[in-house]
DNA sequence: GCAATATACCACAAAAATAGTAGGAATTAA
DNA sequence: TTAATTCCTACTATTTTTGTGGTATATTGC
């Protein structure tokens, strides 16, 4: 569970958009600005979230990129999953990672196995718009 | 939390001093042997694991390395920490990493402090012992 | 004392992953 | 038709990970 710039910088596109509904379709380049990320670099991280059915997107002049669901119907697990390849903790774990040849007689195997499921579970229960209120955080431990 | 091969071989040197103890002081030589790790990789890991007082060393001819606990009091988490310096899940939570001017603001920053303490205590719970025997996993979810 | 076997320490190097850049083609509204 | 914008492909730089090499120091058995 390595969370790289792409994957942070995912979510804070999606935070932008979410914070921004009545602007409707915004450009790249407003997003950019406000986020203070290169364009350049964003446009491979949206591409990702595009290919993930995360947002939609309008071409030409007056076009950009918005949310096509709820703030609420969004998990940070997907938004990351959509990007990070390397959200397990261990390569052994990943989708392209090398198969040990003693996966078998492994005696971590099945502790990663549990650890990739607590931390999937989490992110999966965080929304974009626990997020966006913060609630989630301000309000525990009481 | 990306767990390197640093932390992987370090979880498995533990291991096979746990797995020998009627061996008694065992020379890096023979763990890497065992484990088929060059032992000059070794010798790195083992110095952490040392230098966080996981293992003892005699130096010399007949010299090597033993724990200096029982299994049952070894956490993986100290384990894992004492080598690697990336168990957090976003650079801005590591003791190095470059502090984010916009830390008081960020809208993400209380849920990865969250994800970190969750997968922390997931893996203080698990210890040395648990790994040798399996049984935490094996009667799981009845 | 001396040879053999170890750990301890420091610097360097190769490989892989991450982060970011460059240039331009295709699309669309005004 | 022009300006703004997404989309696509390739390239480059930086950082992290994964090692290697060489040597100094300590200990035991002969």
């Amino acid at each position: 569970m390595n969370v790289t710039s792409k994957g942070r910088y995912a979510l804070r596109v999606m935070l932008d958009l979410a914070q921004h509904p009545e602007e409707g379709t915004i450009s790249l380049k407003t997003i950019a600005e406000r986020q203070e990320i290169s364009m350049k670099y964003l446009e491979m991280i949206v591409a990702g979230l595009k290919k993930a059915e995360l947002l939609e997107s309008t071409r030409g002049k007056e076009g950009g990129y918005r949310l096509c669901r709820a703030p609420e119907d969004y998990t940070v697990g997907e938004i990351l999953r959509s990007l990070e390849d390397n959200l397990a903790p261990v390569s052994c774990l990943r989708a392209d990672g090398v198969r040990c040849d003693k996966a078998a007689a492994c005696a971590t195997l099945p502790m990663w196995k549990e650890l990739d499921e607590i931390t999937n579970a989490y992110l999966d229960a965080v929304t974009l718009q626990d997020l966006l209120t913060g609630e989630k955080w301000r309000e525990e431990k009481v």
